[in-house]
DNA sequence: TTGTAGGCGTTATCAG
DNA sequence: CTGATAACGCCTACAA
């Protein structure tokens, strides 16, 4: 049984190949039961499109490609599987792409490479490429499809965001709940617009309940579990040290978890310790994490779906922003005694 | 500056589209001074061959296809790293394809439907996917090319694994060599090949050294974290328990080692756990888990590599071996007083 | 609402 | 070693 083409199908419906085209590609101006004639045909033949004449012919490669640049896996996986959704959906594939912000060939130079390559339809930004301003501002200009999947920024058309800023305050009102008054903050990777914001948030929370902001409870951070490790090491040097520390992403508050639990403290009682993000590491260490739960998945099922429709009907300027929500768990509580 | 296509490669080289064609592809039949003239006049043009028409014409995508079930996201991000180092020095792109190997379509139907639709040039196996006998019987008879990334099976023509089943004893042998003789095992998902392989491997060990494979030892695990903190529980309720729990991976370890944490447990004081895989959970968890590391990122590469060769070449039955090694942290110690 | 002709950019065939 | 020419399967005009 060798594989069936439009012509077949033609034949077998009776119609010509160009009524069969607009069938399989959901085009107006076709007789209903002329499209059941088909739809039969093609069901009977197994008639797929050949995507690779699809694509000579329209100028379309129904591909798409996701960028990123050293993600944590989790939060690859749940993108991906966002992704994959809508994809599926719409009879699109998704290729990865990894790419180096800071490497020696810069970013643009990339990813026109790739696409004089790959050929893809749109590109999906994960952080921190979407980081990347002037990167986006040139993609716009060669006319190459994007949605950013991060925090907001004027230049977007497209893009899908939590407010990462409203969440860190939020957090950090819960630890102002708990009694909390010396509270630690760990930034995330400066090339990176989200942990900016995770700091203003929390500055904005300190500020509102008139919380001092001391430097020597700041750490810089670069979202790693190592770094998380050395932030907790100078915190452990403090005298007095914090009574809660938290950290813009959960692979750096495992960190921290671990030098604190290496050195004998017990969390929450002694101190407490919070995250962001919600991946997998912080339900599974002792004690479970108090963190934020960005919905990731969503956001990447989103993110294509508006990228498709923007591609399909050359319009759109759209921005989605995805309620977040607090995952309260066991490393945050009252001050202690 | 309108993209350069073949003909004007041609053009100002002075020779066919043919000649240009056989440069590009690295056929032989070319003098090596009409080569060079080629070449120069394709960088200086930034040409790059379209890949739908490439496709089109020679019945290829330049695409292959990750074939996976659930795996964990370590293992995924690891072995996509490796798979597109192979494709990106091969100009192949990934694309990914999650299948659901106990659902209510039969896997066969799921991937021919996406072979039909997507005509990639070639699959990856991962498990739970590659242990499928029957599936890939299927496979080979549609003659459709894949490696598998997974335990040996003697239907397979192109494989990349580890040998589960040695580096589990060795594991085991590390246990007993700490002295411990009352030794826990968790076995892994029954449709995982491996995990049968490593429960395989500890009873060789325990057999070897004539320990005794006692039943209330022997857990039914599921690869989640979940069905590790069940599994805790269940020696919890044992008397005397085990002094040593071997799990068969990671992630019902940590599930383990959290539940043992909550009761107060100190390891490896009071008892040692070890896992299987090396995932990041095992660095950061306290505390470090002893483990063993699957080089997951380098089978992906190789997987690769040799399914590219076959595909391009149609020839191959190769069988790769991959080295594991021990990773000795602290989750296990000498035997408790 | 439907059909016809032409072209998309490569590769394959088969001469030269 | 090199080159004309015909596919490859579909889509976009433009007609009918």
């Amino acid at each position: 049984m060798t594989k069936a083409i439009i012509d077949d199908v033609a034949n077998l419906a009776g119609v010509s190949i160009k009524t069969v085209s607009r069938v399989m590609n959901k085009e107006p101006n076709v007789r209903a039961t002329t499209r059941e004639k088909v739809l039969k045909a093609a069901d009977e033949l197994n008639y797929k499109p050949n995507q690779s004449a699809r694509g000579l012919a329209g100028n379309k490669t129904y591909l798409i490609a996701l960028l990123y640049d050293n993600p944590g896996p989790s939060y690859m996986a749940n993108i991906q599987t966002g992704i994959l959704e809508t994809c599926e959906a719409q009879g699109y594939g998704m290729v990865l792409k990894p790419v180096t912000c800071e490497g020696e060939v810069p970013l643009l130079e990339q990813v026109l490479d790739f696409m004089a390559h790959s050929r893809v339809d749109g590109l999906i930004l994960t952080p921190p490429v979407c980081d990347d301003v002037i990167f986006k501002s040139l993609l716009t200009e060669k006319n190459i499809p994007y949605v950013s999947v991060a925090p907001p920024d004027r230049g977007d058309k497209l893009a899908v965001l939590i407010d990462d800023r409203r969440a860190a305050a939020e957090m950090t009102d819960h630890l102002i709940d708990l009694g909390h008054k010396k509270i630690a903050f760990i930034k995330g990777d400066p090339a990176h617009g989200a942990g900016k914001l995770r700091y203003n948030g929390f500055v904005d929370a300190m500020k509102k309940s008139n919380l001092p902001i001391e430097s020597d409870l700041i750490e810089e951070g670069m979202f790693t579990f190592d770094s998380g490790i050395r932030a907790a090491e100078n915190y452990l040097n403090l005298d007095p040290m914090p009574t809660a520390i938290f950290s813009a992403n959960d692979e750096m508050a495992s960190g921290v978890m671990q030098k604190l639990s290496e050195k004998g403290y017990h969390i929450p009682k002694d101190i407490s310790v919070v995250g962001f993000d919600d991946t997998p590491i912080s339900r599974q260490i002792w004690p479970p994490m108090t963190t934020v739960h960005q919905p990731v998945r969503s956001m990447g099922r989103l993110a294509c779906e508006i990228l498709l429709h923007a591609v399909n009907n050359r319009e759109g300027e759209r921005t989605l922003e995805i309620p977040f929500n607090m995952e309260f768990r066991k490393s945050s509580g009252t001050l202690p005694a």
